[in-house]
DNA sequence: GTCTTCCATAACCATATGGCTATCTATCGG
DNA sequence: CCGATAGATAGCCATATGGTTATGGAAGAC
C-alpha cells in the first residue's frame, strides 16, 4: 500500500513523465510513435518512461501489431487524493481540537 | 505554476520527506530535534528535508531561541489536488464524448 | 524472402539525489 | 565568560536517475 503510493510519486516527480500522462489524460490513446513525436526526447527514453508509469499503474498498453498503444488510468491517482485528503483532514482534526480548546476556555 | 507543481511533485517524491510532513500533519509543530529522533536518518539530513519542503511551500518554520519549530500548510497540497481533478476530468470528458458518440448512433 | 518500421532493451554517461561526518553560528545555562 | 546544545551549512561519497546511441526482434510492406 505504501509502496504503492512511492511508487506513484515516484512515477509523478518526473515533469516529462507527467506531460505523457497528462497527454494520455487529455487526448486519450497514442503509439508510442506518436508520444515521442511531442516528448522532446528519444523514443528509447520515452519507452521508458512509459514503463515506469506502467509499473505505477498509471497506464495500461495495448499491442496492436507492432504498435504499442498507451492509454491513461486515471483511477490510479486515488490513492494520492486519499493520501491529500488525509493529510488535510489531520491538519483540519487538530484544528477542531484547538476550537475546542478555546471554547471551553471560553466558558 | 508549473514550477510550483514540479517542486510540489519533486519534494513528495522521496519517502523520509513524505514521512517528516505527514508527522507534522498528524502532530503539529514539532522541533527539528523531535523530528530527528523519529526520522531514522541524521540532523542534518533531516534539516536538508526541511528546507525542501519549506520551499515546496509545505511548511514553515518559526525560530524561538535556538530552536526551530516546523508546521505544516495542508493548503500547498492544493494544485496537487487540482491536478488531478483536471487529469480526472479530462479522461472523463472524453468517455463521455464516447458516450455522446454511443448514444448518437444508438439513434 | 528482403527491407522497413515500430518499439523495447542494452550499454553507457553525466548529473542529481540522499546520505554521512565535520564544522560553524547562535543561544542557553552555569 | 565558558561549556553545552540546537540547527544549518559545507564537503564528501555512493547510488539513482534521466538521457543518449546502438542493437534486437517482431510485424508490415514490397
Amino acid at each position: 500500500m505504501v509502496e504503492t503510493r512511492d511508487s506513484l510519486f515516484r512515477a509523478l516527480a518526473d515533469p516529462t513523465r507527467r506531460a505523457l500522462f497528462e497527454r494520455l489524460c487529455e487526448h486519450g490513446e497514442q503509439t508510442v510513435g506518436a508520444l515521442t513525436a511531442d516528448a522532446g526526447v528519444s523514443q528509447p527514453a520515452v519507452s521508458k518512461h512509459l514503463a515506469i508509469l506502467r509499473q505505477a499503474g498509471l497506464v495500461i498498453d495495448r499491442q496492436q501489431g507492432r504498435q504499442a498503444h498507451y492509454s491513461a488510468r486515471p483511477a490510479a491517482l486515488a490513492p494520492l487524493a486519499d493520501w491529500t485528503g488525509r493529510m488535510t483532514r489531520f491538519w483540519q482534526a487538530r484544528f477542531d481540537d484547538l476550537d475546542d480548546l478555546l471554547g471551553r476556555m471560553d466558558q
